[in-house]
RNA sequence: GGAGAGGUGGCUGAGUGGUUUAAGGCGCACGCCUGGAAAGCGUGAGUGGGCUUAUACCCCACCGGGGGUUCGAAUCCCCCCCUCUCCGCCA
């Protein structure tokens, strides 16, 4: 959520940078304004009224005290009379706020000085690319077609268990799926200094308007009900990401600023609905409603929040040069960034089979937006309350992985080369058709 | 799911309608004292918001959350959440 006393003061600076995204925000600045004035009126006129009522209930209690019953009598008609204003402001009061919140809640955070300004992907600069795309002396299959003949995905099945986009995974690719887990988790913990964490696969409402991934984007998450009771759905919403329980774990604390950074990394299922797009469409791993994630989180002083960024990046980009794999670097410009982030890399893997670039990770600087939103607060070295930072990055995300693996390191005789840190924890080096 | 007991400031722990605009204790910060320290004494210290040049005053709200009764609610009433104990169910 952005900070009201910065669209207050710096109007300009907030409607300059939310039309950088180009979905029209900008013109909802005026409202928030409009209703903050009028909030701010009534907060004051509503806040003297309980001060008179305060002193005079007090002046009350003093008079019955003295047994001066009559004159108690006559002032509580008064007080009662200060008492209804204040019922009928209040309300006044809470509505305007309600109103103003709800149009802040719904406002993506400012992109950063830095971002590059652009509508769509197309314009999304490269910062890098990283090896070369493998030159097959062969025509390369797709992972679909590997994937069938290698036994690893049983994708009829998968769709006839819970429809389309949903996996059966099978053999050696549920073993390989379960290794390329243990494998990202293992190095970031021991190499990269983050926490494990285990997180639940359910999280409440309050956890999904904290990363910002409510109110406005609910028809995204499948919400989950207890037994039988219909009033208990969507009480709980199945995790779009582990950003959702790990980002709030901290959630209306203040820690101590000795606690900074904070560094987790946790694996989860993840699940999105994606009502509204065009169905889950491509045929096999691409787009799906539930895959594996290894996410990074980190929660920092805001002085180190970019530094942290370039870090993130480097400690996804490790996964990828260490399985071999060839990827590039992009900056996401201001009109293809997501909704909390303030400045976002993508790590795109080359996939031979598609002839393409598949999104595997995502690294994002949400500035204080989310900590906000969550209450999340730390205590600086002046003893001043300050939001920190909140980073999320894929570490990376399943399926995607899986797929270019396949699709680069496979032969010309439907095998597939295991790359050497994977081997240890899959038990082969190679997968024979 | 059922029964019972609880949820108060950094911690502990009083408080069942009005000098509690939360006692006392511990811990904390600063000061006095001391050669230095401890003890002792004194002062201060929570969160959010409004007003404001101001992290100065002043004001409002906050005793798990939300409603209600009342001139006035930590205290009385209702709903919900969480924790603990026991039972049931269950991996």
């Amino acid at each position: 959520m952005l900070d009201i006393k910065l669209v207050r003061d710096r109007a300009d600076h907030v409607r300059e940078r939310l039309a950088t995204r180009g979905a029209g925000d900008e013109t909802k600045i005026d409202e928030v304004l409009a209703l903050d004035a009028e909030l701010r009126t009534a907060l004051s006129e509503v806040e003297g009224l309980k001060a008179r009522r305060n002193a005079a209930s007090k002046e009350i209690g003093a008079l019955m005290g003295q047994k001066k019953l009559t004159e108690a009598e006559a002032r509580k008609g008064e007080v009662r009379e200060i008492g209804d204003r204040i019922t009928a402001l209040d309300r006044q009061r809470a509505e305007l706020e309600a109103r103003r919140d709800e149009i802040l809640l719904q406002l993506p955070n400012l992109p950063h000085a830095s971002v590059a300004l652009g509508r769509t992907a197309e314009e999304n600069p490269v910062i890098r690319t990283w090896g070369t795309p493998v030159q097959h002396p062969f025509k390369p299959k797709s992972h679909v077609e590997l994937c069938e003949k290698l036994r690893l995905v049983d994708f009829a099945r998968g769709a006839k268990l819970s429809g389309s986009g949903f996996l059966l995974y099978t053999g050696w690719g549920a073993r390989l799926e379960r290794a390329l887990i243990q494998y990202m988790l293992d190095l970031h913990v021991r190499e990269h200094g983050f926490t494990e964490v285990s997180p639940p696969y359910l999280v409440a409402e309050h956890c999904m308007v904290g990363v910002g991934q409510f109110p406005k984007f609910r028809d995204q998450a499948y919400a989950a009900r207890e037994g039988l009771d219909d009033s208990s759905l969507g009480r709980l919403y199945l995790v779009p990401t582990a950003e959702a329980p790990v980002a709030n774990i901290h959630r209306e604390e203040i820690l101590a600023a000795d606690q900074l950074p904070v560094r987790y990394v946790a694996y989860s299922p993840c699940f999105r609905a994606e009502a509204g797009a065009a169905g889950v469409g491509t045929r096999g791993m691409i787009r799906v409603h539930q895959f594996d994630k290894v996410e990074l989180i980190k929660i920092v002083k805001p002085e180190d929040g970019y530094a942290e960024l370039e870090a993130m990046v480097g400690n996804a980009e490790r996964i990828l040069q260490s399985l071999g794999l060839h990827y590039r670097v992009i900056n996401l410009c201001t009109g293809d960034m997501g909704f909390a982030s303030a400045k976002t890399y993508d790590l795109e893997l080359w996939a031979p089979g598609q002839g393409g670039w598949l999104e595997v990770s995502s690294c994002s600087n949400c500035e204080d937006f989310q900590a906000r939103r969550m209450q999340l607060r730390y205590k600086d070295a002046e003893g001043h309350n300050r939001f920190p930072h909140i980073l999320n990055g894929s570490g990376t995300a399943l399926a995607r992985l899986f797929v270019t693996l396949l699709e680069t390191h496979q032969q010309e005789d439907g095998s597939v080369v295991i790359p050497e840190p994977l081997r240890a924890y899959l038990g082969t080096d190679r997968l024979v058709p």
